[in-house]
DNA sequence: TTGAAAGCGCTAACAC
DNA sequence: GTGTTAGCGCTTTCAA
């Protein structure tokens, strides 16, 4: 492995003003002849910067973690990507863990947040709001910003439109001719499920509809908690014709359970959830959901983490470009 | 932010004495009475230590990267777990990628790969072998480890028993009767899928069934895969009258497929598939699958790249406890 | 049992 | 335009 030093040496200059050309300092005063010089020198030696070295020296280690609570979730894919790709243009580092690393005390909180390796955090905390000594100090001292979760206005926040979504999927199964809408919600605490039934109940009101509170249910964001949504709703002496489920894993759970009962989708029923995933393209029938702008999510909300890891002041963001959009399979049919 | 000389000075010692007890280094020749002083006013100052500092001068990072084709596969989740707990014991950090970060040339594999970032690389590439140079030279200097990927024979290999993983699945096809059995499986370079192919095949021998050459398929492993799988099989002059299936995910398409024509699992056609998941418990119907021993596999695989990354030898493992277990859903039924 | 000191690779303030 | 130098936090050798 190449050092600075072999680097200089090599090309007959200075350590520092190898340094000055490679890390291009803003203001390197070196001259073009010299300039060119080190960088043929330093790749002939396939000279890489000791990440190490450099976060000793500038106290910055050039990487940021990126924590949602369940790293294995093809919802977060394009949240992944839109990071990663932010990230690598700002020349920076991507450490993914998950939310329950996160345990107040842990083991892994410490070695993650708390021995400088990483610069600044992004945070999914999912269903359970975060309190802030679960981070262990790392707020006091380092930038966070939590992608969609607290409350929409709160700084540091960096937010998707949950509520003109809801809205969007609810709007659809008014069109069809629904009007006994279900909803099937995250656990109550959850800000991004707040979002997501006020857009329901705001869309059902525009529609001039009531909501059966009956039909109302926060059981959480999983294959399971739409499963047990599913047992309740389709127990209603009248059942709901149509169910908007906030999540599109809990969706498939939902699902699961529907056939279990032997209740058809859509012909019984119809289903629309939120969130765009492979596993929706691939479930039966096909589910008819509102995709959302995740990949553009996580590159903002990179970008505003960088922002705030040089100097900037903390702000609500909302990522509202490209809009939801409703993505038509067969999970929907006109009320009878 | 506490450092060693901030608690060497309030416990009135020199840091090299504090380092030593806080490093606890095994030769540490420290009188019990300074040692308890020094770790009272380390943690009354919450010190902890500096990553970049202690990279630097023990030229070791303590993490090791962790690479899959695809981060949000449900089949990984119990793989990070494992491999998680076991560096966590072992006083580790895991940094996380996928396998495009790899692309040779790329700037995300220098900064993961180039800057001294890791100590050692645990690599599952996914369905296309690794070329040496696509890690840029980073095996040359680092311990590299292949999680069920490579042959497994090969120095470095950590593999799980797919053949007799896929054995177990068409045993039990045989023993409901079926005789016309298929193969849908990964693409043909890919070591696991030649594993699974050898087993089915194994199996299909020891029943005395002849395999139908136009009953094996090797798209690959994703969803799109087994559709296109499906299309193949289904559309033969004499369908056969079950599917193994060499992954999860595959089989998920594979059973949309068989929907849109109107295939009806298992009435029409039996299906197993390789690898559980929560995906596979809520699809139509709930797949049978024969669940592989990730987290173990995971788990071994960090402490067998520890141990190179403490002078151990190179050598091929089998992580074949708790052995593949057959969890019986309800896409199978008897032949008739 | 303890402390002094060197140096890992890098950046940046300063001197020339 | 270029070089010298100090020092980031830590481990470890050596001397006391």
């Amino acid at each position: 492995m190449a050092t600075l030093s072999d680097v200089a040496a090599r090309a007959g200059v200075s350590i520092s003003a190898a340094s000055r050309v490679l890390s291009d300092a803003p203001d390197a005063r070196v001259s073009q002849e010299t300039r060119t010089r080190i960088l043929r020198v330093a790749k002939e030696l396939d000279y890489r910067p000791n990440s190490a070295g450099r976060a000793l020296r500038s106290a910055r280690s050039n990487v940021v973690a990126l924590i949602v609570p369940d790293l294995m979730n093809a919802i977060f894919i394009e949240l992944v990507r839109g990071v990663e790709d932010a990230a690598i243009r700002h020349d920076h580092l991507v450490l993914m863990g998950r939310t329950e690393d996160l345990a107040p005390g842990g083991e892994r909180a410490r070695k993650l947040l708390g021995e400088g390796r990483v610069d600044a955090l992004m945070l999914q905390p999912g269903d359970v709001p975060v309190s802030e000594d679960a981070l262990g100090g790392f707020a006091k001292s380092k930038p966070v910003v939590f992608i969609n979760s607290v409350e929409a206005t709160a700084p540091g926040a960096v937010t998707m439109p949950d509520e003109a979504a809801a809205r969007l999927a609810v709007r659809r199964l008014v069109e069809l001719g629904h009007e006994r809408i279900a909803f099937a919600g995250g656990v109550p605490e959850s800000p991004t499920n707040v979002r997501r039934e006020a857009g329901f109940r705001a869309e059902m009101a525009d529609a001039g509809l009531t909501v059966d509170e009956d039909l109302v249910t926060a059981f959480g964001y999983t294959a399971e908690d739409g499963a047990l949504a599913a047992a309740v709703l389709l127990d209603r002496p009248v059942r709901p014709t149509a169910i908007f489920v906030a999540n599109v894993n809990a969706a498939i759970g939902l699902l699961a359970e529907a056939r279990r009962r032997a209740v058809e989708v859509p012909r019984d029923i119809s289903v629309v959830a939120l969130h765009d995933s492979w596993t929706a393209a691939n479930s039966w029938p096909p589910l008819t959901v509102v995709k959302m702008p995740w990949y553009e999510l996580g590159y903002r909300a990179f970008e505003e983490v960088h922002r705030l890891i040089n100097g900037g002041r903390p702000r609500a963001l909302l990522v509202d470009d490209p809009a939801p959009t409703l993505v038509e399979r067969e999970s929907t049919a006109p009320a009878h």
